[in-house]
DNA sequence: CTCAAAGCTTGAGTTACTGAAGCACTCGGT
DNA sequence: ACCGAGTGCTTCAGTAACTCAAGCTTTGAG
Protein backbone atom coordinates (compact mmCIF):
# COMPACT_ATOMS: atom_id res chain seq x y z
CA UNK A 1 0.00 0.00 0.00
CA UNK A 2 2.09 2.73 1.07
CA UNK A 3 2.11 5.22 -1.57
CA UNK A 4 3.19 8.47 0.44
CA UNK A 5 5.41 11.33 -1.45
CA UNK A 6 3.03 13.69 -2.59
CA UNK A 7 -0.76 12.07 -3.68
CA UNK A 8 -2.29 9.46 -1.04
CA UNK A 9 -4.30 7.43 -3.32
CA UNK A 10 -8.03 7.68 -2.36
CA UNK A 11 -10.07 4.46 -0.68
CA UNK A 12 -12.80 3.39 -2.49
CA UNK A 13 -15.40 4.72 0.07
CA UNK A 14 -13.72 8.26 -0.21
CA UNK A 15 -13.98 7.93 -4.15
CA UNK A 16 -17.49 6.78 -3.92
CA UNK A 17 -18.25 9.88 -1.45
CA UNK A 18 -16.42 12.24 -3.70
CA UNK A 19 -18.83 10.63 -7.02
CA UNK A 20 -21.80 10.93 -5.30
CA UNK A 21 -21.36 13.96 -3.88
CA UNK A 22 -20.53 15.44 -7.83
CA UNK A 23 -23.42 13.42 -9.18
CA UNK A 24 -25.83 15.04 -6.84
CA UNK A 25 -24.69 18.23 -7.26
CA UNK A 26 -24.76 17.75 -10.93
CA UNK A 27 -27.81 16.38 -11.09
CA UNK A 28 -29.44 19.33 -8.99
CA UNK A 29 -28.05 21.79 -11.51
CA UNK A 30 -29.86 20.00 -14.16
CA UNK A 31 -32.79 19.62 -12.95
CA UNK A 32 -32.97 23.30 -11.87
CA UNK A 33 -31.97 24.41 -15.30
CA UNK A 34 -35.18 21.74 -16.65
CA UNK A 35 -37.85 23.27 -14.26
CA UNK A 36 -36.50 26.67 -15.53
CA UNK A 37 -38.72 25.81 -18.63
CA UNK A 38 -41.53 23.64 -17.00
CA UNK A 39 -39.79 20.56 -17.26
CA UNK A 40 -39.43 17.51 -14.33
CA UNK A 41 -36.31 15.97 -14.56
CA UNK A 42 -38.02 12.60 -15.85
CA UNK A 43 -39.26 14.08 -19.00
CA UNK A 44 -35.78 16.52 -19.47
CA UNK A 45 -33.91 12.96 -19.31
CA UNK A 46 -36.39 11.61 -21.34
CA UNK A 47 -36.16 14.57 -23.92
CA UNK A 48 -31.70 13.91 -23.55
CA UNK A 49 -32.88 10.30 -24.75
CA UNK A 50 -34.57 10.84 -27.64
CA UNK A 51 -32.06 12.75 -29.36
CA UNK A 52 -32.80 10.26 -32.00
CA UNK A 53 -35.94 8.45 -32.56
CA UNK A 54 -36.00 5.39 -29.65
CA UNK A 55 -39.19 3.09 -29.89
CA UNK A 56 -40.43 3.20 -26.57
CA UNK A 57 -39.22 -0.07 -24.85
CA UNK A 58 -36.00 1.23 -25.97
CA UNK A 59 -36.32 4.20 -24.01
CA UNK A 60 -37.44 2.44 -20.74
CA UNK A 61 -34.23 1.13 -21.32
CA UNK A 62 -32.16 4.07 -21.28
CA UNK A 63 -34.15 5.40 -18.49
CA UNK A 64 -33.90 2.47 -16.26
CA UNK A 65 -37.62 1.67 -15.71
CA UNK A 66 -41.02 0.25 -16.28
CA UNK A 67 -42.08 0.41 -20.07
CA UNK A 68 -46.00 1.01 -18.57
CA UNK A 69 -44.03 4.65 -17.03
CA UNK A 70 -42.42 5.74 -20.37
CA UNK A 71 -46.48 5.80 -21.86
CA UNK A 72 -47.23 8.89 -18.93
CA UNK A 73 -43.66 10.87 -19.78
CA UNK A 74 -43.96 10.81 -23.83
CA UNK A 75 -47.78 11.52 -22.90
CA UNK A 76 -46.94 14.67 -21.46
CA UNK A 77 -43.97 15.88 -23.66
CA UNK A 78 -46.38 15.12 -26.66
CA UNK A 79 -48.60 17.56 -24.73
CA UNK A 80 -46.15 19.76 -24.70
CA UNK A 81 -45.22 19.46 -28.41
CA UNK A 82 -41.25 18.51 -27.29
CA UNK A 83 -41.92 14.98 -29.17
CA UNK A 84 -44.08 12.81 -30.86
CA UNK A 85 -44.84 9.22 -31.39
CA UNK A 86 -44.42 7.92 -34.98
CA UNK A 87 -45.42 4.15 -36.30
CA UNK A 88 -42.58 2.26 -36.74
CA UNK A 89 -41.96 0.39 -40.51
CA UNK A 90 -41.97 -3.23 -40.39
CA UNK A 91 -43.44 -3.60 -36.94
CA UNK A 92 -46.94 -1.63 -36.23
CA UNK A 93 -46.91 -3.01 -32.20
CA UNK A 94 -44.04 -0.21 -32.10
CA UNK A 95 -44.16 3.07 -31.61
CA UNK A 96 -41.24 5.35 -32.45
CA UNK A 97 -40.83 8.58 -30.07
CA UNK A 98 -39.56 11.40 -32.31
CA UNK A 99 -37.93 14.79 -30.48
CA UNK A 100 -39.46 18.04 -32.34
CA UNK A 101 -38.10 21.22 -33.32
CA UNK A 102 -38.76 23.04 -30.54
CA UNK A 103 -38.19 19.90 -28.17
CA UNK A 104 -34.63 19.60 -29.39
CA UNK A 105 -34.60 23.94 -29.08
CA UNK A 106 -35.36 23.22 -25.24
CA UNK A 107 -32.76 20.62 -24.85
CA UNK A 108 -30.30 23.33 -25.65
CA UNK A 109 -31.45 25.53 -23.51
CA UNK A 110 -31.74 23.77 -20.76
CA UNK A 111 -28.28 22.78 -21.06
CA UNK A 112 -26.60 25.43 -21.82
CA UNK A 113 -27.96 26.73 -18.70
CA UNK A 114 -26.38 24.32 -16.13
CA UNK A 115 -24.10 27.30 -14.83
CA UNK A 116 -22.70 25.66 -12.48
CA UNK A 117 -21.78 22.36 -14.74
CA UNK A 118 -20.25 25.06 -16.97
CA UNK A 119 -18.62 27.09 -14.38
CA UNK A 120 -17.28 23.79 -12.85
CA UNK A 121 -16.05 22.29 -15.82
CA UNK A 122 -14.42 25.94 -16.26
CA UNK A 123 -12.17 25.50 -13.37
CA UNK A 124 -10.35 22.30 -14.96
CA UNK A 125 -7.03 22.73 -16.81
CA UNK A 126 -7.39 20.83 -20.46
CA UNK A 127 -5.12 18.09 -18.70
CA UNK A 128 -8.01 17.37 -16.10
CA UNK A 129 -10.42 17.01 -19.09
CA UNK A 130 -8.77 14.85 -21.31
CA UNK A 131 -7.97 12.84 -18.37
CA UNK A 132 -11.63 13.26 -16.73
CA UNK A 133 -12.98 11.97 -20.04
CA UNK A 134 -11.14 9.31 -20.78
CA UNK A 135 -11.61 7.75 -17.22
CA UNK A 136 -15.65 8.10 -17.89
CA UNK A 137 -15.44 6.39 -21.53
CA UNK A 138 -13.11 3.53 -20.07
CA UNK A 139 -15.23 3.33 -17.16
CA UNK A 140 -18.82 3.15 -18.39
CA UNK A 141 -19.17 -0.28 -20.05
CA UNK A 142 -18.35 -1.86 -17.08
CA UNK A 143 -20.95 0.92 -14.78
CA UNK A 144 -24.20 0.63 -17.02
CA UNK A 145 -23.62 -3.32 -17.35
CA UNK A 146 -22.87 -3.35 -21.28
CA UNK A 147 -19.57 -5.78 -20.78
CA UNK A 148 -19.34 -7.23 -24.62
CA UNK A 149 -22.29 -9.34 -26.01
CA UNK B 1 4.60 12.36 -19.01
CA UNK B 2 4.23 14.90 -21.99
CA UNK B 3 0.45 14.59 -23.58
CA UNK B 4 1.04 12.53 -27.02
CA UNK B 5 -0.27 13.94 -29.69
CA UNK B 6 -3.25 11.63 -29.71
CA UNK B 7 -5.02 13.44 -26.74
CA UNK B 8 -7.53 16.16 -27.72
CA UNK B 9 -9.13 17.68 -25.61
CA UNK B 10 -13.10 16.93 -25.50
CA UNK B 11 -15.65 20.12 -26.15
CA UNK B 12 -17.63 20.88 -22.72
CA UNK B 13 -20.83 19.08 -24.92
CA UNK B 14 -18.42 15.93 -24.74
CA UNK B 15 -17.18 16.22 -21.28
CA UNK B 16 -20.99 16.88 -20.37
CA UNK B 17 -22.43 13.92 -22.37
CA UNK B 18 -19.64 11.85 -20.64
CA UNK B 19 -20.53 13.12 -16.78
CA UNK B 20 -24.37 12.63 -17.52
CA UNK B 21 -23.70 9.00 -18.99
CA UNK B 22 -21.58 8.11 -15.63
CA UNK B 23 -23.81 9.94 -13.37
CA UNK B 24 -26.98 8.34 -14.20
CA UNK B 25 -25.11 4.90 -14.38
CA UNK B 26 -23.92 5.53 -11.48
CA UNK B 27 -27.75 6.70 -9.98
CA UNK B 28 -29.06 3.25 -11.26
CA UNK B 29 -26.75 0.75 -9.83
CA UNK B 30 -27.27 2.93 -6.15
CA UNK B 31 -31.01 2.43 -6.58
CA UNK B 32 -30.86 -0.83 -7.67
CA UNK B 33 -28.98 -2.06 -4.54
CA UNK B 34 -31.05 0.26 -2.45
CA UNK B 35 -34.10 -1.62 -3.78
CA UNK B 36 -32.80 -5.07 -3.09
CA UNK B 37 -32.76 -3.78 0.61
CA UNK B 38 -36.66 -2.27 0.04
CA UNK B 39 -35.73 1.12 0.09
CA UNK B 40 -36.17 3.72 -2.72
CA UNK B 41 -33.41 5.59 -4.10
CA UNK B 42 -35.04 9.22 -1.63
CA UNK B 43 -34.93 6.82 1.27
CA UNK B 44 -31.84 5.63 0.50
CA UNK B 45 -30.08 9.11 -0.45
CA UNK B 46 -31.89 10.45 3.12
CA UNK B 47 -30.24 7.71 4.89
CA UNK B 48 -27.18 8.66 3.24
CA UNK B 49 -27.19 12.29 4.36
CA UNK B 50 -27.78 11.49 7.79
CA UNK B 51 -24.74 9.86 8.50
CA UNK B 52 -24.36 12.40 11.87
CA UNK B 53 -27.54 13.81 13.44
CA UNK B 54 -29.20 16.60 10.69
CA UNK B 55 -32.47 18.81 11.56
CA UNK B 56 -35.23 18.32 8.97
CA UNK B 57 -34.94 21.80 7.58
CA UNK B 58 -31.25 21.21 6.48
CA UNK B 59 -31.50 17.72 5.36
CA UNK B 60 -34.53 19.08 3.16
CA UNK B 61 -31.52 21.53 1.89
CA UNK B 62 -28.95 18.63 0.79
CA UNK B 63 -31.60 16.77 -0.69
CA UNK B 64 -32.54 19.81 -2.87
CA UNK B 65 -36.16 19.39 -2.18
CA UNK B 66 -38.99 20.90 -0.04
CA UNK B 67 -38.91 20.59 3.47
CA UNK B 68 -42.75 19.15 3.66
CA UNK B 69 -41.18 16.21 1.48
CA UNK B 70 -39.14 15.34 4.18
CA UNK B 71 -41.99 14.81 6.47
CA UNK B 72 -42.58 11.56 4.42
CA UNK B 73 -39.72 10.47 3.81
CA UNK B 74 -38.57 10.73 7.04
CA UNK B 75 -41.46 9.20 8.71
CA UNK B 76 -41.13 6.04 6.03
CA UNK B 77 -37.59 5.70 7.31
CA UNK B 78 -38.41 5.63 11.04
CA UNK B 79 -41.69 3.14 10.43
CA UNK B 80 -38.57 1.06 9.19
CA UNK B 81 -36.28 1.34 12.38
CA UNK B 82 -33.53 2.94 10.23
CA UNK B 83 -33.53 6.68 11.63
CA UNK B 84 -35.59 8.30 14.20
CA UNK B 85 -36.88 12.27 14.99
CA UNK B 86 -35.01 13.43 18.34
CA UNK B 87 -35.64 16.75 19.81
CA UNK B 88 -33.42 19.49 19.63
CA UNK B 89 -31.93 20.98 23.19
CA UNK B 90 -32.26 24.88 23.09
CA UNK B 91 -34.78 25.07 20.31
CA UNK B 92 -37.98 22.87 20.69
CA UNK B 93 -39.10 23.80 16.91
CA UNK B 94 -36.39 21.92 15.30
CA UNK B 95 -36.28 18.19 15.09
CA UNK B 96 -33.09 16.17 14.81
CA UNK B 97 -32.88 13.13 12.43
CA UNK B 98 -30.85 10.57 13.94
CA UNK B 99 -29.81 7.42 11.87
CA UNK B 100 -30.29 3.65 14.09
CA UNK B 101 -27.62 0.93 14.44
CA UNK B 102 -30.00 -0.56 12.03
CA UNK B 103 -30.30 2.29 9.32
CA UNK B 104 -26.48 2.71 10.01
CA UNK B 105 -25.96 -1.33 9.08
CA UNK B 106 -28.12 -1.13 5.81
CA UNK B 107 -26.62 1.49 4.90
CA UNK B 108 -23.29 0.16 4.40
CA UNK B 109 -24.96 -2.90 2.78
CA UNK B 110 -25.97 -1.18 0.06
CA UNK B 111 -22.85 0.76 -0.26
CA UNK B 112 -20.71 -2.72 -0.36
CA UNK B 113 -23.67 -3.92 -2.94
CA UNK B 114 -23.33 -1.48 -5.70
CA UNK B 115 -20.97 -3.94 -7.68
CA UNK B 116 -20.45 -2.26 -11.12
CA UNK B 117 -19.86 0.76 -9.43
CA UNK B 118 -16.76 -1.30 -7.49
CA UNK B 119 -15.68 -2.83 -10.98
CA UNK B 120 -15.64 0.28 -12.60
CA UNK B 121 -13.53 1.62 -9.59
CA UNK B 122 -11.34 -1.15 -10.29
CA UNK B 123 -10.34 -0.80 -13.18
CA UNK B 124 -8.59 2.25 -12.57
CA UNK B 125 -5.20 2.91 -12.00
CA UNK B 126 -4.11 4.18 -9.18
CA UNK B 127 -3.45 7.61 -10.81
CA UNK B 128 -6.57 7.85 -12.37
CA UNK B 129 -7.88 7.69 -8.98
CA UNK B 130 -6.10 10.25 -7.26
CA UNK B 131 -6.38 12.60 -10.36
CA UNK B 132 -10.51 12.01 -10.43
CA UNK B 133 -10.62 12.24 -7.05
CA UNK B 134 -8.74 16.08 -6.73
CA UNK B 135 -10.95 16.55 -9.71
CA UNK B 136 -14.36 15.98 -8.06
CA UNK B 137 -12.74 17.98 -4.47
CA UNK B 138 -11.59 20.86 -6.71
CA UNK B 139 -15.26 21.00 -8.69
CA UNK B 140 -17.58 20.39 -6.04
CA UNK B 141 -17.54 23.57 -4.02
CA UNK B 142 -18.23 25.26 -7.49
CA UNK B 143 -21.21 22.85 -8.67
CA UNK B 144 -22.97 22.87 -5.26
CA UNK B 145 -23.12 26.76 -5.24
CA UNK B 146 -20.83 27.02 -1.90
CA UNK B 147 -18.42 29.48 -3.24
CA UNK B 148 -17.05 30.78 -0.17
CA UNK B 149 -18.36 32.68 2.67
C1' DC C 1 -46.09 41.56 25.58
C1' DT C 2 -46.73 41.44 20.88
C1' DC C 3 -45.85 40.16 16.56
C1' DA C 4 -43.11 38.68 12.70
C1' DA C 5 -40.52 34.95 11.41
C1' DA C 6 -38.59 30.14 11.72
C1' DG C 7 -39.35 24.98 11.86
C1' DC C 8 -42.28 21.20 11.22
C1' DT C 9 -46.61 19.02 9.73
C1' DT C 10 -51.05 18.59 7.10
C1' DG C 11 -53.83 18.76 3.01
C1' DA C 12 -54.75 19.04 -1.89
C1' DG C 13 -53.03 18.08 -6.26
C1' DT C 14 -49.62 16.47 -9.89
C1' DT C 15 -46.08 13.44 -11.41
C1' DA C 16 -43.19 9.19 -11.17
C1' DC C 17 -43.06 4.66 -10.72
C1' DT C 18 -44.39 -0.51 -10.31
C1' DG C 19 -46.95 -4.75 -11.22
C1' DA C 20 -50.72 -7.00 -13.27
C1' DA C 21 -54.00 -7.25 -17.01
C1' DG C 22 -55.33 -6.22 -21.53
C1' DC C 23 -55.12 -5.47 -26.67
C1' DA C 24 -52.66 -5.57 -31.10
C1' DC C 25 -49.42 -7.45 -33.68
C1' DT C 26 -45.45 -10.82 -35.24
C1' DC C 27 -43.54 -15.12 -36.14
C1' DG C 28 -42.41 -20.03 -35.86
C1' DG C 29 -44.30 -24.52 -36.24
C1' DT C 30 -47.55 -27.86 -37.91
C1' DA D 1 -53.18 -20.95 -43.52
C1' DC D 2 -53.85 -21.08 -38.79
C1' DC D 3 -52.77 -21.43 -33.96
C1' DG D 4 -50.17 -20.24 -30.04
C1' DA D 5 -46.34 -18.20 -27.76
C1' DG D 6 -44.06 -14.14 -27.35
C1' DT D 7 -43.37 -8.95 -27.95
C1' DG D 8 -44.67 -3.92 -27.63
C1' DC D 9 -47.61 -0.60 -25.89
C1' DT D 10 -51.36 1.01 -22.98
C1' DT D 11 -54.59 0.93 -18.97
C1' DC D 12 -55.56 0.35 -14.26
C1' DA D 13 -54.86 0.18 -9.43
C1' DG D 14 -51.88 1.64 -5.75
C1' DT D 15 -47.77 3.81 -3.50
C1' DA D 16 -44.13 7.14 -3.14
C1' DA D 17 -42.13 11.64 -4.32
C1' DC D 18 -42.75 16.16 -4.79
C1' DT D 19 -44.75 21.17 -4.55
C1' DC D 20 -47.46 24.89 -2.80
C1' DA D 21 -50.42 26.87 0.53
C1' DA D 22 -52.12 26.79 5.34
C1' DG D 23 -51.69 25.74 9.95
C1' DC D 24 -49.50 25.18 14.62
C1' DT D 25 -45.76 25.90 18.00
C1' DT D 26 -41.89 28.20 19.44
C1' DT D 27 -38.48 31.83 19.24
C1' DG D 28 -36.60 36.33 19.49
C1' DA D 29 -36.64 41.24 18.71
C1' DG D 30 -38.79 45.50 19.54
Amino acid sequence: MGSTATTTVPTNGELMEALAAVGAAYFQDFAAAASRHGLSSSQAKALGAVQEPVPMRALAGRLGCDASNVTGIVDRLESLGLAHREAAAGDRRVKIVVITEQGREILGLIRGEMIRTHQAIGTMTDEQRVALHSVCVQVLPVLSGRTAP
